[in-house]
DNA sequence: GCTCACATGTAATCCGTTACATGATTCT
DNA sequence: AGAATCATGTAACGGATTACATGTGAGC
């Protein structure tokens, strides 16, 4: 059978232990949504398929009288995470980032609404820093009480990332606006 | 009329001269791909509704016997162009990075598969800067020919990109490789 | 004669988001 | 009492890719 990547999402977040659609949900917006999202529309018919597939195993656990569903890996299940991380298969990359669209026909506008573009462009930058600091110190408590390496160093990824657009933002802006006052006024 | 990021990319495509959608399709290939992509099916189908909004107008230009049909920007084309790249609008942005994530699930396979996983993404980084080195000629030619200034800084911002990842990559290999030695053996 | 590049399009399909529907519990 | 959170799901819709169908001209 044929697995989609943001099946590999769910398996990967069974990996340490039973979790139901919704956590799934809730860990994917704190950690892969950065570079992989999941909405409910797929997380929830996707454990069902997953389940007859029997790389799942669900398992009826209401709590407070909420009906809850908690799903944990098979054996099989962990062996296509392992495989699929493992094997060299090429990796899918994609990216679509308006704010760099913008910017490619930019020769088109006023100098000052260049300038203008590339802030908005670092002030989106620095508000998905702010959100990737924000999740921080889970994902190093994670690390330290149950030895998960590899979410933070995604993370740190993620925040060098973001200081990377905004610097050259940054250096943008004020090449810019030099050229602004050298014509301008 | 509400258009589609997709429609903006067509509409900036002509910005300088008409085009049919066979010649919008290979610029595209040749640069905003890597960070906006279109295919064919969206292509040709969203050229004739732009001319329907009156946003393009198109006129039959057949070469050796070959139809063809480009399309140029109308006066209110060009204004929505102008309009959407000085909006203020909030920014979409989206990455799929399947290396990355598989990345975050690292932590379940051996430290020879997690640097084997790295040097794969560093590979993939390699040949996407590789190819955008092999199109900057054309895009320096554009600017210091027809004054186009933003498709070069767009280019120039994917390469640096592209060794921010690679260099990430190195880095890491070379830490997870020294903890290889230490505990294998 | 064959293949490649030029050129235009459509249909099937996939992937994913959004909105909606439902219902319980906890917090204010 | 009302809002927020927990919890599960489906249906409609939109955006995009892939495959297919068709045809010309140029170069080998």
């Amino acid at each position: 059978m044929e697995l989609s990547k943001t099946s590999y999402v769910i398996l990967g977040m069974l990996r340490t232990r039973a979790h139901t659609g919704y956590e799934i949900k809730s860990i994917v917006d704190h950690s892969t949504r950065f570079f992989w999202a999941a909405s409910y529309g797929q997380i929830y018919p996707e454990l069902k398929r997953l389940e007859e597939a029997g790389l799942v195993e669900g398992e009826s656990v209401p709590q407070d009288g909420r009906r809850r569903r908690a799903y944990s890996l098979t054996a099989s299940g962990r062996e296509a995470l392992e495989e699929w991380i493992t094997s060299g298969e090429p990796l899918h990359s994609e990216m679509r980032h308006e704010g760099l669209l913008r910017f490619f026909f930019a020769d088109v506008v006023d100098p000052d609404e260049q300038v203008e573009l590339v802030r908005t462009m670092r002030e989106m930058h620095e508000r998905a820093r702010d959100e990737m600091q924000s999740i921080r110190p889970k994902a190093r408590e994670a690390r330290n009480e149950r030895g998960q390496e590899f979410p933070l160093r995604t993370l740190e990824f993620g925040i060098a990332y973001q200081d990377f657009v905004i610097e050259w933002c940054s250096q943008l802006e004020r090449e810019l606006a030099g050229e602004l006052t050298k014509t301008g006024s």
